[in-house]
RNA sequence: GCUCGCUUAGCUCAGGCGGUAGAGCACUUCAUUGGUAAUGAAGAGGUCCCCGGUUCAACUCCGGGAGUGAGCACCA
């Protein structure tokens, strides 16, 4: 005699055991239609499954998100049921929701092809028009088994035996192919019209690279059509805005086979790198951090005694002179130790900032390079604070306090804190630890934002925050950290001299705001389409003369600008006044002043932003003063506060 | 590093069942001095990524390599 409690609280009472669906047709046939899944006191539960018990109920439609996660879910049951019919012989593996979508996991002897992918799509269509019944049904584990054995998919096999204890498992029947799922699915296939294949790409089993590589089919799937052409074309906008297509437009860095991974900077982009390294270096001088530079090539000894070298020696460069071998420095931090060593500390010098724009190398793995994104040569905005443990939680809330400045000067006002706690295998013991995760755990508070844990992901010589930021895409780029290391100041001899005159070790704090300045541009640079931000664009304005006799006037007027600190250029070229323009605004220079007799005249410019706005003329001072608002706004977006 | 794809003029890209290639833009020259997103004409421009092999003949087919793209794995 089960009576169900529904959301709103008004309750509905039932003589004999009753289907979720058979629930919802009571309330209306008009949610029986839309009822894709249920949730079952806190418990999501298919359609089909039957309420014995007292319980609260929630009818699951596409209107909610676990809602189109089953949509999701189920599309890749699709993919199943049409890769068996296309391609018998394939075997199937797991089949997951992802972020916008789902995969499918394949073992197959010959790869897909996109022609394949074609194919798939189609025979997914066709299955979704027949309209087709998805039936669930609970099996004993033994009779699993024999199923799937006889079907010779032998990773449902491998999978059935990673999991001793279930007894039964769910298996959902798509006509003649089967599925093994905890569920829930939809009842049927017509929910699953919005969806559309992605790609295809390899992938290994259990995701060790020791494994054999699988077939992985992606693909994205929505409630509406009107979705799914939204995704579609969120896609074509994050691949419009690609920064290595914008970086050859705008002139800003290119790649040569000769130097795999390591950009090359033109003129336009190391203007951006500069101002933002100016920007940084500032703001850290302002913060009581010291700026050192430190060698390239340091010998490899250093690196064994780091501890760098029994871990990464293989993503190490190095370089064989006079019978000894160097490491093109991967990372700043034990140079900086270095730094620190030289002469007596005492408790009274800490905290101890130190910072570097130090040029890195790592031989990263060929296949994981992308544009600025991942590089082998970056620079960080790299610092290390010296401090004792009592310190490291103020030390931690004001680093936080400079990158929320610089995140918001950047434009940025969404931002993701994450802290990553002890992992197993580490060093130092369980006191430290608790102290710095504390530590830790009290800065983040003190922001009065929220944060997530993540447990067990801190590195192997202490606990981190790491800090991420929103694009305009929405797209989540991890940029900053903050790294607590009670390791490497002891392995390098790190001392300080306390109160009480002993010698102690102190405490390393690794940190950096941007991260790499490469990675940090490649993200400015898709996160603006180009279009800087006026302290940040390269050319923040071009003087165009309409004919010849406006030459010397516009070349005085460039010099002009030039002389108070803005980067202008003028185009003086026998072209048409709108080919110029048109010419710029794609090169997509903030502001464009046009100069004619009639400006020569008033001793005026006619100022036309790159958004296509005119915003009249200006004399020299008014330009001058309108840019210098501009640059002072840095990418701040209106809404936030300057601080 | 792994799987699959790609590599043709400075850029974006066509093309050919094996007979040494083409467009648009950019570039150069000439004409044009035009008021807010493309003035017209002419010209120049190529080891078709590299190294081998097959063939009378390879940019095209085969093998190897490099770079690059999408994923996977990695990321101090």
């Amino acid at each position: 005699m089960p009576t169900i409690t529904l959301p709103d609280g008004s309750q509905k009472k039932y003589d004999a055991p009753v289907s979720v669906y058979q629930v919802a047709a009571d309330i209306g046939p008009g949610l029986a239609r839309a009822t894709i899944a249920g949730e079952l006191n806190g418990e999501l539960c298919d359609a089909s499954d039957l309420v014995k018990t007292d319980s609260g109920l929630r009818i699951i439609t596409s209107k909610d998100s676990e809602g189109v996660d089953v949509i999701r879910h189920s599309c890749a049951h699709l993919i199943g049921h049409a890769v068996k019919q296309l391609y018998p012989e394939a075997n199937m593996v797991i089949g997951p929701v992802i972020e916008n979508g789902f995969f499918y996991d394949i073992a197959v002897e010959k790869p897909f092809t996109e022609e394949d992918l074609n194919l798939i799509e189609e025979r997914m269509r066709l299955l979704i028009k027949q309209n087709y019944a998805v039936i669930k049904k609970m099996t004993p584990r033994d009779q699993v088994i024999a199923e799937f054995t006889k079907r010779g998919e032998e990773y449902k096999l491998k999978l059935i035996q990673d999991m001793p204890d279930e007894q039964s498992f769910g298996l959902y029947y798509h006509q003649e192919y089967l599925d093994m799922c905890r569920g829930p699915h939809v009842p049927n296939t017509s929910f699953l019209e919005h969806f559309k294949l992605t790609k295809v790409s390899g992938a290994y089993w259990r995701g060790d690279s020791n494994n054999e590589m699988l077939q992985r089919i992606y693909g994205t799937a929505w409630a509406s059509k009107k979705e799914l052409r939204n995704y579609l074309q969120l896609l074509e906008e994050a691949e419009k805005r690609d920064h290595r297509k914008i970086g050859k437009q705008l002139e800003l860095f290119h790649f040569q086979e000769e130097a795999p991974g390591m950009p090359f900077w033109h003129p336009k982009g190391w203007i951006l790198y500069q101002v933002i390294q100016d920007y940084i270096q500032q703001l850290q001088k302002k913060n009581n951090y010291k700026e050192i530079k430190t060698p390239q090539l340091v010998d490899y000894s250093l690196w064994e005694k780091s501890g760098h070298a029994s871990k990464f020696s293989d993503e190490m460069f190095s370089v064989e002179s006079e019978n000894r071998t160097y490491a093109i420095k991967p990372m700043n931090c034990p140079c900086h130790v270095q730094v620190y060593n030289q002469g007596l500390k005492s408790y009274r010098d800490l905290p101890l900032r130190i910072a570097e724009f130090g040029s890195c190398h790592r031989y990263e793995p060929s296949g994981s390079m992308h544009g600025l994104m991942r590089v082998r040569s970056f620079v960080q905005d790299d610092g290390h604070i010296f401090c004792t443990e009592d310190q490291i939680q103020s030390e931690v809330a004001d680093f936080m306090q400079l990158l929320f400045l610089v995140y918001r000067d950047f434009g940025f006002d969404d931002i993701i804190l994450r802290l990553s706690t002890r992992p197993e295998k580490r060093v130092g013991e369980d006191y430290l630890w608790d102290n710095a995760e504390l530590a830790l755990e009290h800065a983040l508070n003190a922001t009065g934002l929220e944060w997530q844990l993540q447990p067990g992901e801190g590195a192997f010589y202490g606990p981190k925050i790491e800090y991420s930021l929103k694009d305009c895409m929405g797209r989540v780029q991890q940029c900053g950290t903050i790294q607590v290391d009670f390791f490497l100041p002891e392995r390098l001899g790190a001392e300080y001299v306390a109160e009480d005159g002993t010698r102690k070790t102190p405490v390393m704090l690794h940190r950096a705001i941007l991260g790499s300045f490469e990675r940090f541009i490649g993200i400015l640079i898709e996160h603006y389409e180009g279009k800087f931000p006026v302290w940040l664009a390269p050319e923040q304005a071009v003087v165009l003369n309409i004919t010849d006799r406006q030459s010397e006037y516009c070349r005085k007027f460039e010099d002009s600008l030039k002389n108070k600190g803005f980067r202008v250029a003028s185009d003086l070229r026998n072209e048409k006044i709108g080919f110029k323009i048109r010419e710029h605004t794609i090169k997509k220079v903030p502001f464009l002043l046009v100069v004619g007799d009639k400006e020569v005249e008033t001793g005026t410019v006619a100022v036309r932003t790159r958004g296509g706005d005119d915003l009249g003329k200006m004399s020299l001072d008014d330009v001058c003063s309108h840019l210098r608002r501009e640059v002072a706004k840095y990418g701040r977006r209106e809404a936030s506060q300057a601080p």
